[in-house]
DNA sequence: AATGAATGAGAGTTCATTCAT
DNA sequence: GATGAATGAACTCTCATTCAT
């Protein structure tokens, strides 16, 4: 492929990104190298969090995790790379966290109000932890498929989670339609730590935690 | 610092220049100076949906608008007061929205699932009218205070509609914290609404609406 | 197309060359473009001469210009299409040359002796002008398919002007194989051009000259 | 100045920097870094030819030669110095097949036609055999002195040899003057090659060699 | 001696904004 | 007033070379 789809000639570096975008970066397996891109990732979660996507430089984040430009680029293959890693690292996290909140109902039989409040509670701490970077998540879910289809993933996950908790206890609850329920319960619990999260807090915390529990528990039981 | 000496918005780039730049521009008062306002802020509007705000360039929006670049910027002062005035005008229309829906219960009582239903196919409505333009402010709500602000603004005056609403009915309902639950109220509301609009349909739309007034009404109601 | 060849994600800037390479370059109608395009075009000819391809920036183009790197791009695609537009200026010149010295054998018959010789001064004089070019052609025509093809393209030319003009004095040729004559006139001259213009002046140029005169004429003539 | 301190040849990045360092490259005197040097000369030759200098890393040579890039650089002092070794190599084998064809007239009187066939198809094998570094040295002979020094003086050693082969049989030859006439000898032999080896072949390899022995046998003969 | 991670100057390119016409 | 050519700071990414281990 030597010419261009206007017609126009293809040679000098040009010509080489055609044949290969793959490129070998650094599988870190030495000690000095993990702490490395482990610091770079940290940074540059760190800027992205602060300054969003687009104003974050590559440079400052090589900087910020004292390292060289040329360093970074040897570990990530580029911005969009950096950026998709970082983003891996927090799902896990969330996996994580979603394990030990939403799903394990299994032993004990938690009261849906017992639920909602640890899954609630526990959605706060985490995105008080890493309040920014969900926000840059949220803008460039909504500007990028890519990302945009990293979220719907990960809700799909947390709203299965639900349906499931839901199924377990069925018999006391008096829902008809589980899946619609599913989305409407996990809907309200986003759009309240949302709010908690991202918003000047009007009302004070606690008393909207409250009102959650109640609206959810009067919707679901019998 | 996040307003600027003359009150506009601070972002982008610009939110960074330290000092600001006062500019004249004009104030359209004659017929064409009006028409071609209008021009751009429709050219902006569809451009910024379409691609965002950072990769949104002046230039193609003058190009749509059918004006030059140079004119373009003899009625805005810079790219984010561009912005500034389409979400300006967006905000305007919605405005005219929550009068239409969530405030007018005056005359004639409708019952919170009525109420409900109206708010919920009013703003699917209007989100999907404007699905992109949506998009583009929540994603910049994120990294910018500024349109946080904005939308901050907004969503008050909803919460407030929503809670006056309740106020009005108090007598059938079962809240006893009625400013916490116009919040759960609306966060439900509008996280589900978001659903509908940006997420792929995984359940039919219909069912997570009746879920959704089945839900508030049980919270709400004796 | 949301993901790389190797699976990664792709948004940001990328995201954006994925779906248009194509460009508006100002296509110069008025007086001052038409002159700014052709300062660029001066200053990139002599440096891409002095210094070749690789070791040319764009920077140093528009400086030599006296434009700004900007408007360098606001005419040019890249840098692979300024090397492009350089070139066809160049073809078209030896274009010209072509039709003065090689083909016009129509009214007058000149004799082998006399054609050769016109067309080794042409030649030398047109290269000599702009040995620099050339030599930065040859050059790239070694590592770059694309512009191999225009030196071919451009010998394929001058090879059927050769062509043509042997077949129009037919009678008085010993030769049996016309194409393979053509080739190994056509070969003879250039080599012997490139050798006067490019390398060292061992032997006086007037007898090389001679001497090829002498060589053709003694292989073509019965 | 085109030749550093140390008599090795100055081109490429390395050209533009004013001081030039000392480096000591170890003289690979034991067996293991006599074997190494070649293998990196293996793989820098590979390499050039395939991609040509400026888009030939050495990191790439390295890897391809099985060895560190810290091992590369203690043989050679700078990318410029590989090359220049690799040219140094290829130079030797080229004196080789000149000693084989066109010098050792000598013993058995062939007949021009003869000798020129024999040059001819000596040199194609030859080219066919490292096309890829003569174009690769064609084109850097274009924007670098220092090769093109190189590439000269090997044409001089065959232009000598033409020269004093056509000496040896001056008797039989029609010619007046002789050094030109080597000139133009050599000039359409090579060219010749050049074409065969590097252009999409147009006309059957054959008819070409067949053309070229025909017309300088009737160049020289009386 | 050997390794390969680290460096950082420097290249190509973009785009908000200005200002001469 | 209108135009759009011009500007240049800023950004992403590369690769020859070094040097700590």
């Amino acid at each position: 492929m030597l010419t261009k789809p206007d017609g126009r000639l293809r040679f000098g570096r040009e010509a080489d990104k055609v044949m290969a975008k793959k490129r070998k970066t650094r599988a870190p397996v030495q000690q000095r190298s993990v702490e490395k891109k482990g610091k770079i990732l940290d940074a540059a979660y760190k800027v992205f969090c602060a300054k969003g996507f687009y104003k974050t430089t590559t440079v400052e984040i090589a900087r910020r995790a004292g390292v060289s430009i040329g360093s970074l680029y040897s570990y990530f293959v580029d911005k969009n790379d950096l950026f998709s890693v970082v983003l891996d690292r927090y799902d896990s996290e969330f996996d994580a966290l979603r394990a030990r909140t939403v799903a394990p109902v299994g032993g004990k039989a938690r009261t849906p109000a017992e639920t909602v409040r640890t899954i609630l509670t526990a959605l706060l701490e985490e995105h008080e932890a890493s309040r920014a970077l969900n926000r840059e998540i949220k803008m460039l879910s909504f500007s990028d498929p890519a990302i945009a289809a990293r979220v719907e993933r990960q809700a799909e996950k947390i709203q299965e989670a639900v349906r499931a908790n839901l199924a377990s206890r069925r018999g006391e609850l008096r829902l008809a339609d589980l899946d619609a329920a599913a989305v409407v319960i996990w809907k309200t619990i986003s759009g309240v730590v949302d709010c908690l999260v991202f918003e000047p807090p009007v009302i004070d915390r606690q008393r909207i935690i409250e009102a959650t529990v109640d609206a959810l528990s009067a919707y679901v039981l019998k």
